[in-house]
RNA sequence: GCCCGAGUAGCUCAGUGGCUAGAGCAGCUGUCUUGUAAACAGCAGGUCGUGGGUUCGAUCCCCACCUCGGGCUCCA
């Protein structure tokens, strides 16, 4: 590093460059000094791994880069100075307001307000603050930090109760902790507590849209006030904008409740009641395809399948605890003459009760139990969301008894399994979170802990996945892995689960004899792999936007003859196609055969075969598969096996 | 549960304090006999979410309820 004087100060690049400044020298001038580009592009500092904002001096022997608006970091700030923008408008065009927080979130940012005599925004409004913010932004105003303690941001902000509070926590020490508060000021009098950093000023700003109004607790806490909140989201340029916008668009053309409409594949009819689904029969279909590719795996794999009733006498959830620590969760009791009887909320206690059922050897472990199991949860009203979030659905649920030797094997071949099974429904691309003990709250003695974190962490390790740790985030009884996949656009979804147990065995006294002939304590692993049936189905749909590949299509082929006189060929081909085990339906030639491909093409199917005369002459059919070209004459034999290649491949 | 929004034909949506509430698609009946994404004609289809109120008169205005949609961790 070279020698600073009075007059200069020297910094350090990223690139492990250093550069020399004179002494009050701002971020501002430091891009500046690299280059034009960076000037311009430049939004904040980062000063020792802490964002300032451009016009702060930088302190001699700082390392210090720069922010641009092509960042994930630099978009975070270019959407929180949007927030605030949006909060500057608010306040103008509707005075009395009182204002919260406005952080940045993921793609975008919003603000929360309390509009005076509790009153609400409208989509008006909404149009209205888009325009104030347009003219803040090309006024060009600058962001002006300034430090001020606590007691005088205490007056500056004497009629903001939700500034107050802030503040106030503040100066408990919650945040910063040491007793002041930073201001932003604007031209126009606008003046926000806020940790920054922002953008030097306003200008920098523009590509935005404000998306929606909705109500939201103040800090999320129910019992304190609603406050309205403004979405919008914000990005640094017009075109990145625009292919946000499309993002969306391109999510709610696949929202699975719209295609599992238009595809007849389910209903949520008023009638059954809030958060329960009929299934049609084309759903149904996939359904049991699904299932049945389960049951297969699950039957390789070493399960043992079992069954156990919907209901249960309220003695079991007391002895599993469930009464105690997830009552809420549960559908309300049913009394009857010989006892309270609930709806399951989970399937492990009754498996507790199979394994139970007899003595078990050391020689049997690991047992792994299997069911698709129906369960029924309350969930608030509001939470409903299509079969994403529902009350009456079927976990795919194994419950796996070992050895606390076996333990670490038997996690490393259940995640392979897991992962095995879930690259066979098409998806790609994984990532895990591992959530350990909180130490305030576990059962179970800490070696054991050890054990069990220790042996979830190998598999992940092993096999290669990708995985975040969730300090403290594990149930009271034991670590977990969670499994997320990343869909066809990019959206991730939480599906299966690892958890480990060593409440249930204690809880229902659960034994096995060892080797030296005692009894010993198993240790119980929940799995579930697609979660629930139901909200795995609604997830491909939405991967697959509707098109199911062969082997999962409700129906995979469908024959028209060009003209009524080779119904009777397609008939044929189709029950060729039955006996050869695919699901082939054909359509009776009365309406155009254009008109007849337009609605195959509309349900999605994998493939449609047009028949005509020179097809019935040489058993040949025209094959106009899903996504492909149409090739005339091919065999009929040819395209069987062509099928049979393309379910057998999970295409 | 709470805030906001919505509920009109099977679906997507127009529409109005006042004659008999409309369209497209889907459905049905005919006609057409078709080679790769929309043939033609006709018919039928509605307690305008439910209940109450205001009114001479309500799908429309008011109230309640039901259902659906968006949101309610992101820390100034």
């Amino acid at each position: 590093m070279s020698a600073a004087t009075s007059e200069t100060i020297t910094v350090s690049l990223p690139d492990g460059s250093n550069r020399e400044l004179p002494r009050g020298a701002s971020g501002s001038d430091l891009a500046a000094a690299i280059g034009r580009r960076l000037a311009a592009d430049a939004l904040v500092a980062v000063v020792d791994g802490e964002q300032w904002d451009l016009g702060r001096a930088l302190p001699d022997g700082a390392t210090v880069s720069i922010v641009t608006t092509n960042s994930d970091e630099g978009r975070e700030v270019l959407r929180h100075s949007t927030a605030h923008v949006l909060a500057q408008a608010v306040l103008g065009l509707f005075p009395g307001t009182k204002f919260a927080i406005g952080p940045a979130i993921d793609n975008g940012f919003y603000y929360d307000f309390e509009l005076s005599d509790g009153a609400a925004f409208s989509d008006d409004d909404l149009d209205r603050i888009d325009a104030a913010m347009r003219a803040i932004i090309a006024a060009d105003q600058a962001f002006t930090r300034e430090e001020s303690d606590t007691s005088s941001g205490l007056e500056v902000f004497a009629d903001q109760p939700y500034k107050r509070e802030i503040i106030e926590r503040v100066d408990a020490s919650e945040i910063s902790g040491d007793g002041t508060v930073s201001l932003y000021r604007n031209d126009g009098g606008f003046v926000d507590l806020c940790r920054g950093p922002h953008v030097p000023s306003t200008g920098r700003l523009g590509h935005f849209a404000l998306q929606k109004v909705a109500g939201a607790y103040w800090r999320g806490d129910e019992t304190r006030p609603m406050l309205q909140r403004i979405y919008g989201t914000a990005w640094e340029s017009d075109a990145a904008l625009k292919a946000h916008l499309e993002r969306l668009a391109e999510a709610e053309a696949r929202d699975h409740r719209r295609l599992a409409s238009e595809l007849d594949l389910i209903s949520f009819p008023e009638e059954l009641g809030g958060g329960l689904a009929v299934w049609h029969p084309k759903g149904a279909m996939v359904r049991k395809l699904m299932e049945d590719y389960s049951r297969q795996r699950h039957e390789e794999g070493g399960y043992q399948f079992v069954v156990t009733p919907h209901l249960a006498n309220g003695h079991l959830f007391e002895t599993s605890g469930h009464l105690d620590f997830y009552r809420d969760g549960m559908y309300p009791p049913m009394e009857m003459d010989n006892g309270t009887y609930y709806p399951k909320p989970m399937n492990c206690p009754m498996h507790c009760l199979v394994y139970r059922s007899r003595q078990h050897s050391y020689r049997e472990l690991p047992l792994r139990f299997f069911e698709l199991g129906t369960v029924y949860r309350y969930e608030r009203s509001g939470t409903l969301h299509g079969l994403m979030r529902i009350r009456g659905f079927t976990q795919d649920d194994a419950h796996i008894f070992c050895t606390e030797d076996q333990l670490q094997d038997e996690i490393a071949s259940l995640l392979d399994f897991v992962m095995s099974v879930l690259r066979a429904f098409g998806f790609e691309d994984f990532t895990a979170n591992l959530s350990t003990k909180d130490p305030d709250k576990y059962v179970g003695g800490d070696e054991i802990w050890d054990k069990a974190t220790g042996a979830l962490r190998a598999a992940l390790d092993k096999y290669g996945l990708p995985y975040e740790i969730k300090e403290g985030d594990a149930a009271f009884y034991g670590p977990k892995i969670d499994i997320d996949i990343r869909d066809a656009i990019g959206r991730t979804w939480q599906l299966s689960t690892i958890q480990c147990d060593f409440n249930h065995p204690e809880r229902f006294d659960l034994e096995y004899v060892g080797a030296d002939g005692g009894r010993h304590r198993p240790i119980m692993l929940h799995r579930a792999l697609f979660g629930s049936i139901e909200r795995f189905f609604g997830v491909l749909i939405e991967h697959y936007a509707g098109a199911f590949p062969a082997w999962l299509a409700p129906t995979q082929v469908r024959v028209l003859g060009v003209r009524d006189d080779h119904d009777a060929y397609a008939a044929s081909v189709v029950d060729r196609l039955r006996a050869n085990g695919f699901r082939a339906d054909w359509v009776r030639a009365e309406e155009p055969l254009g008109n007849r491909i337009r609605r195959a093409k509309l349900d999605k199917l994998p493939y449609v075969l047009v028949v005509g005369d020179d097809d019935v002459a040489n058993d040949t059919v025209g094959v106009n598969p899903r996504g492909g070209d149409v090739e005339r004459d091919v065999a009929v034999e040819e395209f069987v096996a062509r099928l049979t290649a393309d379910v057998a491949d999970h295409r």
